[in-house]
Formats: C-alpha cells, sequence, structure tokens
DNA sequence: CTGAAAGCGCTTACAG
DNA sequence: CTGAAAGCGCTTACAG
C-alpha cells in the first residue's frame, strides 16, 4: 500500500513530537531548537522523504498558497503569455496556479469559479476577456465575502465591485491609425471582429475615434467583418480587397485576421505593403513571422500587475484600487509603407 | 471577518447532524434519507452559499481531484495545446489541474514536482521535454513508492519506470522528405535544432534516416544549425541560401525557423517554392499564417491519451504500459512545390 | 529547549 | 431514517 509518510513518523524516527518536527520544517522562530534536535529532524524527513501535506496545511490555517487562473482558450498567444507570466510569478513567490478553463460560451464561467473557491485559492484571476452577458456579478459578491481576492482582466464591467485590469485596446487602434496616417494613408479600413468580446469593441472604438479625429464621418468609416473568427475574416478581406472603394490600409482586429488580409492580397495580385498597408494586433508569433506591423500588448505585464495585486492587496480595498491600464506599444515593421499615389 | 461556512453551519441550520449534510450532498446511496429532510440540507447550503471544502477531503480520503503538469514555456503552441487539452479533459473528468512551470534549464524540474507531490496531486503529466540530463529518474522513484501516477510526454528515457507518450518525430520528418522527393526534390536541407531536446534529435535523426534511404552519404548531409533559438535560425538560414551549393528544399526544425528560411530568402529575392521549397515542424498557428507545409503532431490528442493514461492506470501496471506513440500528419501547403530545373 | 492536547473541515464505520 | 465519535495530517497556544 503506497502512503505518503506525515509528520508523526518523523517525529517517532528522529525521537521528538510532532510539534518540534513543525517547528523545525517551518523555521519558526519562536521555539528555539537545538541544532542538534533540527539536524536530527532534517535527516529523519529526508530518510523519509516526507513532503509536507499543504492540504492540511491549508485546511487549519487560511493559506492555501493556491492562485486560480479562469481564462478561455489558452492556445490563444494572449491568454498563453498571460498564464505563462502568472505562473512564473506564483513559482517565485511560493505559490501555486490553479488553472481552470472555460469551457464554451454557452456554458458561462459557472463551474470555472466553482472549483476554485472549492479548493479554497488566495486569490482569482480572472482572464474571462469580457464575453458580454457572462454574469461574473454572482460570483464577485460571493468572492468578496469570503475574502477571496480577485483580479479581473479586460473588462471594465464590474468596475468598482473588484480591482480591472485592462489592455489599452483603444489606444492601441489609435497609435495604428496614427502611424499610418502619417505614412499619407487617409482611405483606412477596419477588419474582422468588433462586437461579442470587449477587446473587439474596444478595437473598433479606437478606430472609430482615430478616424472621427481625422473627419471621416461614421457613413465614410470602412468597416468589414464582426468576429475573431479565421473563416469570416477571410471572406472579409476578400469583400474589402475587391471592392472599387479598395483602401490603402488595412487594421486587422488580430495577427490571424492580418494574415488572412495579406493570403487574399497575394491571390488578388497585390502586394504588400506597395499596394496596401497591413497592420495586425497582438505582436503573436504569426506577426513576427510575416515581418507584421502589430501591436504589443505586453501580456507578460498584465499578468505581473495582476499577481502583484493579488499579493498585495487588502481585502477591503481591493474593490475601490482604481482600474489598471496597461500601456500597448506600436511595433513597426514591413507591412506597413508609405501611401500609394 | 470573512468566512466560509462549513458543514457544520449547513447542519445546524437545517437542524441536522454533519454527517447527514454530508450524505445529502455526496449523494451517497448507503443511508437513505426522507426527501425532506434531504430538501432542508440542500436549501440550507444554498442559502449559506456552502462550497464544499476539496483540500480537507483530499486530506481525509486519498483523492483529492488533483492533476498536476510540468511543462516549459506554455507560450509555445505545442505545449499550450497540450495543457489546453488536458485541462478540458480534467474539466470534464471532475478534476482540477495544478500547472507548475518548468523555470529555466539550468534550474532543473526540482521544484515544480516538490509543489505537485506537496498538493498530494493523483496523477502527473510531465513534459518536460525530455531536456537532456534532467534527472526525472529520483522523481519518478519517489512518485511510484508514493502511488501517484505518471504520465511523461516527448521524452523516452524512462521507460519501462513510467508510461511515456511521445509524439512521432523521426516518422514526421520522414513524411517530410518523402513529399519533398516525389516533388523531385534531393538536395534537401535540414536546418535549426538538432541536440538538447528529444524532440530535436529525434527530427534531426529522422532526416538523416530518410536521406539514408535515398543514399545520401552522411557527409553529403546539408545541415545548418543546432538550437530552437530564433536568431541562430536565422544566421544558419543565411548561410545555407547564401551558400554556392544552395538546397531546392528545406526543412526546419519548427515554423518558426521556417518563417525565418522564408523571410531570409525575400532577402535573396527568392520565391518560395519556385526557388526553394520550404516547410515547418508543428503547424502552428505561424504555418497556418504563412499557409505553409509542415507537420501535425497533434497535441491535443496526446494531451488526451495521457490523461486516459492517468484515470485508468492501475499503481502496479503504469511502468509496464508500452509507450504510446502518436501519429503526426502532413499538411502540405502552398511552400512546398517542384524541384526547380 | 521540548511536548500533550485541541482544533481546522471533512468523512466514515458503527450504533440506535 | 439519523447521529455521536473517531480520525485524516497538520499547526498552535499553552504548559513545563
Amino acid at each position: 500500500v503506497p502512503k505518503h509518510s506525515n509528520s508523526l513518523d518523523v517525529a517517532k524516527l528522529a525521537g521528538v513530537s510532532q510539534t518540534t518536527v513543525s517547528f523545525v520544517l517551518n523555521q519558526r522562530g519562536d521555539h528555539s531548537i537545538s541544532e542538534e534536535t533540527r539536524q536530527r529532524v532534517l535527516k529523519a524527513a529526508h530518510q523519509l522523504q516526507y513532503r509536507s501535506n499543504r492540504l492540511s496545511n491549508g485546511v487549519f490555517r487560511g493559506n492555501t498558497g493556491l492562485i486560480g487562473v479562469v481564462s478561455p482558450q489558452i492556445t490563444d498567444d494572449y491568454y498563453a503569455h498571460l498564464l505563462s507570466s502568472v505562473s512564473s510569478h506564483c513559482a517565485s513567490s511560493g505559490k501555486t496556479v490553479i488553472y481552470s478553463p472555460v469551457q464554451d460560451e454557452d456554458q458561462p464561467k459557472r463551474d470555472p469559479m466553482l472549483s476554485l473557491i472549492e479548493y479554497r485559492v488566495e486569490g482569482i484571476i480572472c482572464v474571462c476577456a469580457g464575453v458580454i452577458g457572462g454574469d461574473l456579478s454572482d460570483w464577485l459578491d460571493e468572492l468578496a465575502q469570503k475574502g477571496i481576492k480577485c483580479v479581473v482582466i479586460d473588462d471594465r464591467s464590474y468596475e468598482g465591485k473588484v480591482h480591472c485590469i485592462v489592455s489599452d485596446d483603444v489606444t492601441g487602434v489609435h497609435k495604428v491609425v496614427q502611424h499610418l496616417t502619417s505614412l499619407g494613408h487617409r482611405h483606412i479600413a477596419h477588419l474582422g471582429a468588433g462586437e461579442g468580446y470587449s477587446t473587439a469593441i474596444n478595437r473598433r472604438a479606437g478606430f472609430v475615434a482615430a478616424m472621427a479625429e481625422l473627419c471621416v464621418s461614421e457613413s465614410e468609416l470602412l468597416i468589414a467583418g464582426n468576429s475573431f473568427d479565421e473563416e469570416e475574416g477571410r471572406e472579409a478581406a476578400r469583400k474589402i480587397i475587391g471592392s472599387p472603394n479598395r483602401p490603402t490600409a488595412i487594421i486587422a482586429a488580430n495577427d490571424v485576421h492580418a494574415a488572412e488580409v495579406i493570403k487574399v492580397m497575394k491571390s488578388f495580385g497585390l502586394r504588400c505593403p506597395e499596394d496596401i498597408s497591413v497592420a495586425g494586433y497582438g505582436n503573436t508569433q504569426v506577426a513576427r513571422a510575416l515581418d507584421m506591423t502589430s501591436v504589443d500588448q505586453q501580456p507578460g505585464m498584465i499578468g505581473h500587475e495582476a499577481m502583484e495585486s493579488l499579493l498585495t492587496q487588502a481585502h477591503e480595498q481591493s474593490s475601490l484600487l482604481p482600474t489598471k491600464v496597461i500601456d500597448c506599444r506600436l511595433v513597426v515593421r514591413s507591412t506597413t509603407g508609405p501611401c500609394p499615389k
């Protein structure tokens, strides 16, 4: 029968009490223990391959050492970087990550939250990406009442109720538009998602606002596609590139869409950036691979901030913390160039 | 003071004993409980927002419901898909994922394993990617002795000691070579990583073996670069493309390297696939974005198999299970074409 | 410098 | 049909 050795086993082998074992292993100052006993305990623990049971530990004191992450599609570059950064921060802070995926969109984040609470996590980072309609509100109330800290990423709907950290999508797209106008472009299209997710909404809003500054009326705005779906992106690209009113620059809602735009351009015999400039969003591997202009959202920094917030947050204040907006950087590469005559 | 309500609170509110609460909530058959009491308990639990404490649960019985995943760079497409597939399998099996990142290469997988054991995970999926020299052996002994099931991905070094699941890298590259030779290529180069990781070693070995079948002697073999590093990949690409003995086709160790090859080709004024055919490995987003021929390793299937193994494994047999080799599929796209005259 | 005892929140024989 | 009591592995006042 396989068995983990416990602190009593160690105590017996070392010829001391459980108390002493606990004090030696946790290096507490209050009890001073003779060097000799200390060594005996350490040796016994090593011999028995004793691994302290963090669960019991968590049951007794509040401290479970667990941080929960709720997030959709970890296969997406952005979410992957977020989780990666959170988990390495955890590793160096002595915390451990429980990852709870958001399964489909129709079945909202009920279950993921539930299991995190059942494991008595100390804090939760919720990257629900602002799926509109998802009702986080009840969960947030429950977390607050139970003293579980929480940070919500990329969704300001619950501001005032929970600490929010968001990527500055509006400014991100604004920077792209500025870059393009400085190259002489004025006939600029926005392609891809524009609703459903708060990020999609904000990127589109950023586009609309930036174009308004250029005195382009809303009716003149070139907008194509409305989802993050790859197929639809390609379809939208075909439509806009094939249209008589073809733009000189296209800003895609993300890098994958931008890649589709470039493919479609090729099939039309158009060159990038000579005929049309293309910019992506996210600065993912795809952007680097295509040497494509894109916006870096610095997901690593977002994850880092989220962890910092959890680790320093006092329960009472958390809801009062002002929303943290993380800057994004425009990365100019070879897919954007001067506007053709 | 924030507090989670416990089963005693529920019992008091419902006017029953803790035992009854436990039996109602766990739906155990042995105790039959009157429908009326059942409803009273359920109502009380709901009212108090009672969330059963999985930690205590785990302390008492063996069953923690926790599955540990040890893996490097989750920002890599392959590892991300692996974790994603494991976590969704867990979600539907009522298990929960603890994710333990492998931090740097010099500091081997000591700590990640340790914290998983301390949380008394039921099983561990170790995607250490066969970093050569990493000494997993001691950990595997300890896991076996403690009855923690384990599956090692992409590293056959511990075969016989633990159940291994590996991607068929050798065959994968073999398929690419076959595809290229069927297009008339014979002057084929392999670029990128070839040592350090077992996957790198196997891909290169697959290349060498496949070329041997074509009666290309080992001294004639075109091999460039030796790491997964992007910079070095580019450097190697420059060298091989600029050489007088330029190949007609290049197989890269992964998609990112293949993308570098294509960039370098552009800078040399060469077209793909007209001048040189290029194939990647991994069928990542980069491959799709570039419409590039690549090898799909089916990481989702690997993750699924790993979970199946953990869930069905009897402790005694695990080490005897034959290594599971997961097929990979060649995905032909537009970067490979007929050999130029 | 060290230990006996109580308790964290749960489950499970056993008894009624 | 239901409950009192013991125990999972740990920690922490308190006492010596």
